[in-house]
DNA sequence: CTTTGTGAAGCTCTTCACAGCT
DNA sequence: AGCTGTGAAGAGCTTCACAAAG
């Protein structure tokens, strides 16, 4: 209703909202055309009212009689995140982590492509059936300066954290996925947006709902 | 202070103490005996403060004159969310991710086994090279119950979602460790609880993040 | 009657500010 | 000085309750 609204979205209606964008998409290729906020709420787990708040964010997209539009909607959420931007990104650590996410599937769909990846390990880098550029540790500031990466994986063991993240933070990369067990800092000194996906903190997670029986 | 303490501990508060057993695990291993709430604050992302009320929802656990023994933290939170308490895992659909986690070390240094690992495609299971036993698909329900799994680490195409979490539910499995890109809620009707780790949806954040260079 | 949209209330977690200890 | 512990204040997000529309 303001003349210029300021677009601040909450963290979690963002992170809803983009999970509601690969719903959406998914319901799409079923064929369907509308869906309700309580539907979209039982997909993902939360309840109508904080769904039509989230699309509210975008300035609302629904209609009273027949809920909202798919596609309307999708295109909507794709819009305003620019989530159909394609960006780089390159994989840091060859382990088995590194392995299986280097050919991942889902990275297309989502318009990220790996466009390198690294390891100190050379054995690796010539053993690795790969459509994707293998290049050594230490050449790693320069790839990713010279192609333009925006996005480091990271993948490597535990111990090379530290070292490694001093690395990515004088080469231009503007954002890295921690896959380690490190738990970063959301964002570096330098600017640098981190996010954190660690295995063994969900496992554990679940292991101490399981305990408490809550 | 109170009788009995109701042990009501925020989720926020449990992700971080158990992010903090690991980090205070690793600080041990390098030899050091003592740390504070700012440095753990610092390592983690969050402030001093809040670490403190953390460590306060434990008892506390510090030392005004050298901060906190880490071994004796460390003991607190494993203790406090039975960490140390062995679980059986099994994981649920054999692609590349699966494949990369089947092996995956540190399981093992986080009590947690994988006893078994399923697939519905039978040459998966002649191909792979690993020591936990193979079974194909249909035999899910039975292996899991015979073998007491406590938690299933989901890695399934995403079309494959529902009709595996039927099965589920159905044979005894307490927690979830969704890995398909679809979004569940944190719990279903028969109690089972589920974590979600979305790769895309954490990616389309940074994504979100470096667009909108907040 | 079901749908969206929305101010207000409520709740949960974080931050502040400072007392108390070494 | 630097540390932990902690009530009080504050911020942020969710839920409620209901108006409005088809």
């Amino acid at each position: 209703m303001s003349i210029k609204e300021p677009h601040i979205i909450p963290e979690p209606a963002i992170r809803r909202l983009v999970q509601m964008a690969n719903l959406l998409q998914r319901e799409l290729a079923k064929g369907r055309d509308t869906i309700s906020s309580s539907q979209i709420g039982k997909e993902l787990g939360v309840e109508a009212n904080t769904i039509r708040k989230d699309i509210k964010y975008l300035g609302g997209a629904g209609d009273a009689a027949s809920g909202y539009n798919i596609a309307r909607l999708t295109e909507k959420i794709l819009k305003e995140f620019m989530l159909e931007k394609k960006i780089k990104a390159c994989i840091v650590g060859l382990g088995r982590l590194g392995e299986a996410l280097i050919n991942y599937q889902l990275f297309k769909a989502n318009n990220i492509e790996i466009v390198a990846a690294f390891d100190v390990n050379i054995n690796k880098l010539e053993t690795l059936i790969t459509e994707v550029p293998l290049f050594p540790a230490y050449e790693m500031e320069e790839v990713i300066e010279s192609k333009g990466i925006d996005v480091a994986i990271l993948t490597v063991p535990i111990a090379e954290v530290d070292k490694t993240l001093q690395k990515l933070t004088k080469c231009g990369i503007k954002g890295i996925l921690n896959y380690t067990g490190a738990t970063l800092p959301h964002q570096t000194m330098e600017g640098i947006h981190i996010r954190n996906l660690d295995i063994n903190c969900e496992l554990n997670m679940l292991k101490v709902l399981l305990n408490k029986r809550i």
